[in-house]
DNA sequence: CGCTCACTTGAACCTGATCAAATAAGGTGG
DNA sequence: CCACCTTATTTGATCAGGTTCAAGTGAGCG
């Protein structure tokens, strides 16, 4: 079995939401059913497997999905069998703004490690943002960093070399991480994070092959920049790191 | 003088929303002032010369531009001098959805032709929005139509050739100006169309250099596939052309 | 123990970049 | 209308960043 479906109220398989409760972006945290928020849809709650499908291209889904523990990918899958990764999904983050208003996905979800997440009626939701201007809000905010995140992938994709695209993808996560209190800083000022990604993600997300991650990734590591063990990354070196990210 | 201002009522420079007044996308449509449409705003309408720039990134702006008559480009400039080009503007876009929520736009906005267009008061905008369940609908429209050319893009610098990401650009634009009457499909199937991209936009959009853009559509023009001349770009096998665009 | 999956490393290759020079196409002032 | 200047486009030669191919190492797991 590769999903449990649970309905409310949440019981302790949802640990992870609480461990990053105080870490969700806005929409999740105002939705989260534990917090003192005066707004209540109904919500299901699921659980799946890493390497598992959260939802499909084109499937026709009347739920919209917000992760609420683990990491997953939005993916577009090309002919030949090539992958591009169009997103990376963290605790907080609504899949996708899109699917709030339509409901067929246009792009795979997969989970990359353990993944939980709650799922709400299109309806239901779109019903209570109409009516709570706060959450209309959030919605647009949540709307403007995808674009924005979106946006700048496309440049970097078209514009930058191997070795900044790997750097920024990484600072981005940290970063995203960051706000999610989910890194940890320590006295000589190296950052250091949970890393479940495979050097295949990291292709797929950048257009590289992962020979060409793998070669990278082992360059950074000799220059003292980072150090990258047991799922968890940290950068040494974040102001010379950032120096290789930014530009040419 | 880059701009010239004037207010309601739309005077004869404004032909250009005329031309295309059936073309503009839901949204424009129902905002243009000369329809039936029962929904009205102040709105002003601009001209500016091609090459000029329609807004400037980081600029706080208390106006939603849509886009009347012309081309445009959403461009992200970097610290080396090369550029994005995000999006293509056509008459009927919004210049982006994002502006709607936050004033400040994050890309260059710049005419490519001379170039027509309106724009509204961000305020009585989102407040008509509110009230007119018709035109959210609209609005969530175009925002999943943003998003997906985003994603698109995404996989096209990501995953694709040289050839591949030209091709698919021109059929982008091809498709785009047919949903706005702006084609001309002659008696052996060719599709003609207004083309005032220069080679450096079509590099600037596909991550490429201009030089070899231009070996790229000497090699379309060799083998048959497409003709330009005179800001005009011919289609002459659509079916060969759509072969090369699409997969590897 | 034997598999499989992830990563590493090196060699050869190729797509697209860079450099350079020539040609064409506009636009301007006289 | 022409001479001149600037901006596009074309074409060829060379270069380089990443890919592809191949083989080997290592870690986790049944």
């Amino acid at each position: 079995m590769t999903t449990t479906e649970l309905s409310r109220p949440i019981d302790v398989s949802c640990a992870a939401c609480e461990t990053h409760g105080l870490s969700l972006c806005g929409l999740a945290r105002a939705l989260a059913p534990d917090q003192s928020s005066h707004i209540q849809i109904q919500q299901t709650s699921r659980t799946v497997l890493a390497r598992r499908i959260i939802c499909r291209e084109h499937d026709l889904q009347d739920a919209v999905p917000i992760i609420c523990g683990g990491w997953a990918a939005s993916v577009v899958l090309l002919s030949d069998a090539s992958r591009q990764i169009l997103s990376f999904l963290l605790p907080g983050d609504l899949v996708s703004t899109a699917l709030l208003f339509e409901p067929r996905s246009h792009c795979l979800v997969e989970a990359i490690t353990d993944v939980v997440y709650r799922t709400f009626k299109r309806s239901e939701l779109k019903a209570t943002l109409l009516k709570h201007p706060e959450m209309f809000d959030m919605l647009s905010q949540a709307w403007i960093e995808e674009k924005d995140r979106a946006d700048q992938l496309i440049v970097d994709l078209g514009r930058r070399t191997a070795d900044e695209r790997i750097a920024r993808l990484i600072l981005n996560l940290a970063e995203r991480l960051s706000q999610r209190d989910m890194i940890r800083t320590t006295e000589n000022s190296a950052i250091e994070m949970e890393f479940p990604l495979r050097q295949h993600h990291i292709a797929d997300a950048t257009g590289l092959t992962p020979v060409h991650v793998s070669k990278v990734l082992s360059e950074f590591r000799r220059g003292g920049l980072i150090k990258i063990s047991d799922r968890s990354l940290t950068i040494l070196d974040p102001a010379g790191f950032r120096r290789v990210a930014n530009m040419r």
